[in-house]
Order: C-alpha cells, then structure tokens, then sequence
DNA sequence: TGAATAGTGTCTATAAGACAATATCCC
DNA sequence: GGGATATTGTCTTATAGACACTATTCA
C-alpha cells in the first residue's frame, strides 16, 4: 500500500469547511472504499434467521460473511443494498434500513474499507425463496446472548446447529440489526414486514417474541395492537386448523 | 468528470461476495469521497442551538454549513468527527454518537461524496466556551415544526431571529439530529450530556422540555427520574435563589 | 410576613397482567 | 361431545397526571 497524500492539515478553528473544501482536488489523496452490507432478517422456528455466504478467498478464506458490494458512483447507498439482495439473494422490493456505518481503519486487512450496514426484513417464505448459491451460501439461525436492547455479539448456526465463524466484524453487525429491531419492533410497525400479507394475531405475537427473545402476554399484546388502529380485519379466518379459527388481519396502509 | 471506472458486474447470486472482493484492485476504479458532518447541539433559552459555518466558497457559497471535514485514512470515523470538533470549535471530549450516512450521488455538485453524519452534545457553557470564527460562524437557534418524532426539516435562526439559508442537505441533517435526540431521551441518558455536572430537577426538566418541544408533568417527571436510579444527590443545594433552593444532583456514574 | 419555588402525599384515570367464561372450529 | 385455541369480560396492580398541602429561602 502506498503512502497516503493527505488533505491540508486544518491549523485551527478559523479555518473553515468550505474553504477546505474548495482546496480539495478529488483526484488529490487516498480515499476509503465504500461498501455495503446486508442484513437480511427473518424469522422462522423461534428464532431469527440471516443469509451468509461463504468466502473462498483470503482474507477470512472459509469464514462467513453478510451480502455486500461496493458502492458504484451512481447510485445512492440505499439503492446499492438494494442491488446487493437483487444480485446475491434473487430478492426484490424488499424493507431496508440503514444501520449503521462501520470505518474503522484496519476492520479489513486488504485496504481501508468504510461499510454502511443495512437491515432487510422478509418474511419466512421470501426468505425460502431467496435464490442462493448451493454450499457458498447458508440461511444461518441466530442466537442472541443477551436481553433487550443490551446489544453484543450475536452467534449464527447452519441448520445442524454448528457455529458459523464470522468474517470480519460481521459478528457485531449481525448484533446490530438484532439490537435494533428489538428497539423498533415496539413504537414502530416493522412487524409486520417480518409476515405474509395477512396473519392472526397469534402469529404476529409469535413473531414479536422471537425478535425480542422472550415471552408476551397475551392478552395486553391483542389489546395493545388492535388499539395502534394499524390493524385491520380482513374478514376471514384461518381454514383447516383443528381448533376454533383465528381471524386474519392485514397491515392498515393509509 | 471522468466516467467512472466500474467494479466488474456480479452476474447473479452465484458469484458471492469474496470472489468479488479479491477481485477488487484497490487503485482500480473511482471511490466516493467520505466525510464526516458534526452536529454539535447544546440547550440554551429554552431552544436547541447549534454551530453552524459559513461558506465563503461555491457551491453554495454564502449558506451555513455543519462543521465537517474528510476522514483520513488512519482515523475510525468518531475519531474523525471528534477531530472536526477538536480543529473547527476547539471542543475536547465532547459525547459523539453517528446518525445516519447521507450517499445520494448529487448531494454535492462536485464530486460523490459520502457523508457519516455526528450528533455531539454539550452542555450551554461549553457551547460558549467553543472558539468559532468571527462572522463565519454562528451559535443558531433550532426551531422545530414538528412534533414527536415524526421528523422533518429544521430552521436555523441567527441571534436577531433571521433565518440561515443551510448548505447542501444540512437542514435534514439537523433534522435528523433532533429526531434522534428526541427518541434517545426516553430511554437513555443523553439528558445528562446537555447539563454541567451538578443540576436541579427542575433544570433537567426544562432541558427535557426543550429538546422534546413541549411541556411535561412536573410530579411525573420528578418520580421517573428519580426511579431509575440514574441520579445522586450531592447534598448541596442552589445558592442565592429568592425561594426554596432546590437539592443539586449529579448523573451516577457505575 | 409574603412571594416564590421545592418537595410530599393522595386521589384518579389509564394501561398491563392475570384469569375466568364463552365461542367456534375439527375430530 | 371432546379437544383445542379464539375471543371477550372482569379483576387486580402499576404508573402517570392532577392537585392540594407543607417546607424553605430571600426580600
């Protein structure tokens, strides 16, 4: 790697931005690749589910990694995660939100690397639909170590439950977008994107406590929900269940 | 502008990510620049301020931008906005935390340029100790015409009430900053960046009412803060109020 | 003593949790 | 009818808001 040519060095609060800036030649100095990354939720089973590709190259030869790409220079960072789930998972039209931007100077060994993570929610049907490379790619289970919002490093297993080394920091990306969907799930209504159109109440319950990892009340978590007014009745019911069947409710756009 | 030279195109997802990485020359094709933009808040008469610099250059030349400044090659990139901070407002160790990173490919004019956006928070008296440029800078008044957390633009307003014309998308920014604030206060304890070290009840009321934009219950937030557990009595009281002085509280650090 | 704000106690309204009772489906 | 889960209603408990009352300082 060369030495990098740096920008002029402020000397002190009197200079300002703009001048700096307009002393900057873009083909002046090193600059920092600029990549994104995929997160993509969904759950199934209990438990949250990602999709990892395996890397076949060094560095992190065999370890596993998020969906990511390099950003072109036409297109916004939301639309490059986009691009990403397209390319690398068949996936189109889906939720996505910007995580969280990691850059610190040696989180690649190769050059310098500044990542905007990105969280995409499915729902477990699209997630089985996501087109993958056989052996290259896996839908891994997610173990999250820790209650609420305390946020870490989370664990990704292939389906017979072994752990799945990580590559880079993707570990703590991975711990992220859990973190941050547990927060959103409450005062926001991306729970809905985690189902099919239409669902009971009891499923969308069920999906709420796999995201926040642990069990609800009943009964305040119908009253609470159906009070958001986000809800609304379709009509029908569940067919073919051995029980009385639930009413199915979509998700109010309005 | 040069046309961009281009990362060669994934076909499809059968060619994953570590293939495309290795590939990848780091001299080899066009990178955006990447900056970082600071938005230093600070209560103060009962509305959040905030630095602000003015551009003497084009493009939008003569508008007020956020301190901000490229991110080197060897500094992560809260060290890189604690550094604007440090070179453009003469602030040390001020609490940092990234809000989102703005990517459009023609935020700016120039060139493409990525920018990870920085909330900084500081209490009045360190907003005033900051040593800014005469004339080319300026401690403006943020009004809000939002409630909540919806989110939304800003206005920036000088001392005499004039509304600053903000450079590039620094008014969504800001708006963003405000946003994040209002949402963090609930559950964390930002509030405390915002005072000096000791403080009434009430004082931290009002800097909460002056972030959230409204009025909150006295009794309420007196046992709610008290409840968690956040605080610690010094044992002092004010000195030289015309009525009952209240107790002073520190934030409990443990 | 009076003005002003601090701090306490109590009542009420609202929302969550617990739990019982009834409803509706398949077998 | 029996088994299973859905849905509704009621009771209890925790918390927020309203408000009255007492406390402490300075002028």
């Amino acid at each position: 790697m060369t030495t990098p040519k740096r920008p002029p060095l402020n000397s002190g609060p009197e200079i300002d931005e703009s001048a700096f800036l307009q002393s900057y030649d873009p083909g002046d100095f090193e600059r920092p690749s600029v990549t994104v990354d995929v997160v993509l939720l969904a759950p199934s089973e209990g438990a949250l589910h990602t999709l990892l590709l395996k890397r076949t190259e060094h560095p992190s030869r065999g370890r596993w990694a998020l969906p990511g790409g390099f950003v072109r220079m036409d297109e916004g960072l939301e639309e490059a995660a986009a691009r990403v789930l397209r390319e690398k998972a068949g996936l189109r039209g889906v939720f996505l939100e910007q995580l969280f931007t990691f850059g610190e100077p040696d989180r690649d060994p190769r050059t310098r690397i500044v990542t905007v993570s990105h969280m995409a929610l499915v729902d477990r049907e699209r997630l089985a639909e996501a087109e993958v490379a056989e052996g290259a790619s896996v839908v891994a289970r997610i173990d999250v170590p820790w209650l609420g919002e305390a946020g870490g490093e989370v664990e990704a297993k292939d389906p017979k439950g072994r752990v799945l080394p990580l590559a880079f920091d993707h570990g703590s990306i991975l711990g992220l977008a859990v973190k941050r969907l547990r927060g959103k799930l409450d005062y926001s209504p991306v729970g809905f994107e985690l189902l099919p159109g239409e669902f009971t109440l009891f499923e969308l319950q069920k999906v709420h406590e796999t995201v926040l990892g642990r069990k609800l009340n009943k009964d305040s978590f119908r009253r609470r929900l159906l009070a958001t007014g986000l809800l609304e009745a379709t009509g029908e019911s569940q067919q073919d269940v051995d029980h009385r069947p639930a009413a199915l409710y979509r998700f109010k756009r309005s």
